[in-house]
DNA sequence: ATTCTTACA
DNA sequence: TGTAAGAA
């Protein structure tokens, strides 16, 4: 499939797609007009990074964690490099930073919403 | 009509 | 990320 057709299936901007190829973490082959071609795995592929993307994890990140993803993640547990372990760590560090914020924000609006309930019953 | 590249806000 | 210009 070309950009357009990923990008409706995918709800990404084509803009975006061609972003994602420049930071390597797309593959898209030519066709002969020079349009990109899209395997049709690689659906999965865009809603991968746009989680790990959400997730706040850089690009450069998600580049080298990538293939591990979608291959028998054999070959890539053996080259995980100390600098890639590192970065992980801190990124679940960061999620875990952000898991405890949005926990007590939503408890702070649950209160708030029983308050505004109990307040309409009386 | 669609996509491509490059560049700028 | 969004948008624009010019070419295919």
């Amino acid at each position: 499939m070309r950009i357009g057709e990923l990008s409706r299936r995918t709800g990404i901007p084509t803009r975006l797609l061609r972003y994602y190829e420049e930071q390597g973490l797309l593959t898209p082959v030519r066709l002969a007009n020079g349009y990109r071609d899209y395997a049709d795995r690689l659906v999965d592929r865009v809603e991968q990074i746009r989680g790990l993307l959400d997730a706040g994890l850089p690009t450069r990140v998600i580049r080298e964690v990538l293939p591990c993803t979608d291959n028998p993640c054999t070959i890539t547990v053996t080259d995980a490099s100390d600098e890639l372990v590192g970065l992980l760590e801190a990124e679940r560090d960061k999620m875990d930073a952000r898991i405890e914020c949005l926990a007590r924000n939503r408890d702070a609006i649950a209160a708030y919403l029983r308050q505004v309930e109990a307040a309409r019953k009386r």
